[in-house]
RNA sequence: GGACCCGUAGCUCAGCUGGAUAGAGCGCUGCCCUCCGAAGGCAGAGGUCGAAGGUUCGAAUCCUUUCGGGUCCGCCA
């Protein structure tokens, strides 16, 4: 179990202190109190606002409890110094000794370190990627796997109990069409003389999917049931057969064959789904009009019409009454409909019966990663789930904005037809999988990216991956010279001569970890853990080079034994910090450069 | 017409859920390598946080309006 972080402890302390102080301060005041890092770092370690919250209850002058705080809490063992300052904060400065005291225990906890309690006890389901089985997983697929992945593994960090799941759509129009295209292909291994568009108006919708990637699908399917399923035509050598009897072995062969090669793709990402679930499944298990019935006895189904969409009306519109949600008594902007005419459910019910699933499988809270084209879906979700759970199981939807991908400074056209269709597995093969994975955290979700392919490869200062990988190489180049140095050793090491600013900034930096996996937590934001490797690595490259113009700095120094050990114990600190870091993004840290 | 996301330094972006004088990298300017850790380092300039109102002790952050950019919009998934 590791103790509290710091700032969680001088939390406790700040509580305390003010409890002391004002017993008759109520515990919504005291729940408003927080301790932060101040904006400014001349400001101290840490900041509160104790003073300006329980102003207002309490009927004092803000500058009057943080004088009263602020005495109560210097001279401890933790806090150096406390000054009321501003319109009312206190300032925390840290006794040196005890941040020095807090680093063995990030040496001993080694990959644990950061590990949180706030998910403790709570189950949450984080469902991403979801791609429908029709192809190959491309790009635009990539930011959300890797977000969602990430965000799994953050959550995992922070103590939840995390399921990774995959959706699959594998019940609709889109994967009949597939596996009709998937025939064409069958018809073709046993030496159909038929062309693309002959077959295209045989079938329903044409021929959706003329994708290469399906022609091994159709050499299986010929090697696995020979002309069985083909009709022999005088024309053509072969053709359709009629769909009845071969239409659904075929559909799940395909699909099959498709969530295949997505699990490959997905490995290559070193992305691992815990559960898949199948929307055709749901359905026959009747799991939508269970679902259904669910709402309805709430209240929640009515059959009615809906307005005509605003704006751009579609030309064959026209008034039709269905059967139709209310979602709009949870926030949405109009009620959902639920049957399409044929009486079969519409992917939104089939997706109630999926989250159905969810919350009768026990989670308390439940998370999607979404592209940003399904921004209109969120709020008919929330209020599904909602409804559902009555308030008790809460969700989370990230959206991820479009990824642009650019080369040669020219953005590339994301076209299956010009031949531009940038697959995962060609930007895995380009520039690597952790290039990958790091580089889509570099950004927040839900703001647009620019993925640069020549600058994810370069090696300098603004290249993020190269930054962090750098440190961590630096770190296990200077640990190699010293193969002595172990954790354990390291962790007795005596620490009082780190004092140099750069070495107790690199000190405060590791000791924010466990905060920052918290907070990246409970906002939903992996990209967080990028950008505090990027300032740790900024930190620990300013030492480094500070060993360059003042050689008593380096790491390693013959003459100083007792100070090598303890700059080992913050080199060997920071690379394990970096570890945990990278191991929540997905990427595998280097041991050297290349 | 409506919904959602974004708008912060010349450029690319952070800003920890409302805190103090708004940050980083790149670029720019000026210094620093015959050698010792320069795929670099140090210092500096650069901002009315798209705009206008509002909420309060306090706003880049919340609300309203508005201007740009993006993603969408009845039985597609």
């Amino acid at each position: 179990m590791n103790e509290p972080h710091i700032y969680a402890a001088i939390h406790a302390e700040v509580l305390d202190a003010m409890r002391g102080l004002y017993p008759a301060l109520a515990e919504d005041s005291i729940a408003r109190i927080v301790v932060e890092p101040p904006r400014d770092a001349t400001h101290g370690d840490m900041a509160t606002n104790a003073a300006l919250v329980s102003a207002k209850p309490l009927r004092l002058a803000p500058q009057a409890i943080a004088q009263a705080l602020a005495a109560r809490l210097a001279g401890t063992a933790t806090i150096r110094e406390a000054t009321p300052a501003g319109p009312g904060f206190v300032n925390i400065r840290l006794d040196e000794d005890w941040l020095r005291s807090r680093l063995p225990a990030v040496l001993l906890s080694g990959a644990a370190y950061g590990e949180g309690t706030i998910g403790t006890g709570k189950r949450v389901d984080v469902e991403y990627v979801s791609a429908n089985p029709t192809g190959p997983m491309h790009v635009g697929h990539c930011r959300g796997a890797v977000v969602g992945d990430a965000l799994a593994n953050l959550l995992a960090k922070a103590g939840f109990d995390v399921t990774k799941e995959y959706y699959i759509n594998d019940a609709g129009a889109q994967v009949q069409a597939l596996a009709y295209a998937a025939y064409f292909r069958y018809l073709q291994a046993l030496g159909t003389t038929m062309s693309e568009d002959e077959y295209a108006l045989l079938v329903p919708g044409g021929l959706q999917y003329r994708g290469e990637y399906l022609v091994p699908v159709g050499k299986a399917l010929a090697e696995a049931h020979g002309d069985a399923y083909a009709l022999a035509d005088a024309e053509h050598g072969f053709g359709l057969r009629d769909p009845g009897e071969w239409l659904a072995p075929v559909r799940a062969f395909t699909i099959e064959r498709m969530m295949e090669s997505i699990r490959e793709d997905l490995a290559a990402l070193g992305v691992t789904m815990d559960v898949f679930i199948s929307e055709a499944t749901l359905i026959e298990r009747d799991a939508v009009t269970t679902a259904i019935a669910t709402l309805d006895a709430k209240g929640l189904v009515y059959q009615g019409i809906l307005e005509p969409p605003k704006g751009k009306t579609p030309e064959d519109w026209e008034p039709r009454e269905q059967t139709l949600f209310r979602s709009s008594q949870f926030g949405d902007d109009t009620d959902r409909p639920l049957r399409k005419s044929d009486g079969s459910g519409t992917y939104f019910a089939n997706d109630i019966a999926n989250h159905a699933d969810k919350i009768a499988r026990g989670f308390n809270a439940l998370v999607h990663v979404w592209g940003a084209d399904h921004g209109g879906y969120v709020k008919r979700m929330q209020a599904v789930v909602k409804a559902l759970s009555d308030g008790a199981v809460t969700i989370d939807i990230v959206l991820c904005q479009i990824v642009q991908v650019v080369k040669n400074g020219e953005p590339v056209r994301m076209s299956k037809r010009a031949g531009t269709y940038v697959t995962l597995a060609d930007l895995i093969d380009e520039v690597g999988k952790d290039a990958v994975r790091f580089t889509m955290l570099t950004r927040k979700a839900d703001a647009q990216m620019e993925f640069d392919l020549d600058k994810v490869k370069e090696q300098s200062r603004d290249n993020p991956v190269f930054y962090v990988q750098y440190a961590h190489a630096r770190c296990r180049s200077v640990l190699r010279q010293m193969p002595d140095a172990t954790a354990q050793s390291l962790a007795a090491a005596p620490l009082d001569t780190l004092t140099d600013p750069a070495e107790l900034a690199l000190l405060r930096r590791i000791l924010a970890f466990p905060r920052m996996i918290e907070s990246a937590a409970e906002a939903r934001e992996p990209h967080r853990v990028a950008f505090y490797l990027a300032d740790l690595a900024s930190d620990f490259h300013g030492l480094w080079n500070r060993g360059r113009e003042d050689a008593t700095l380096r790491f390693i120094r013959e003459d100083e034994p007792a100070a090598t050990q303890a700059r080992l114990a913050l080199v060997a600190a920071t690379a394990s910090v970096i570890r945990a870091g990278l191991a929540v993004m997905g990427v595998t840290p280097v041991e050297e450069m290349r």
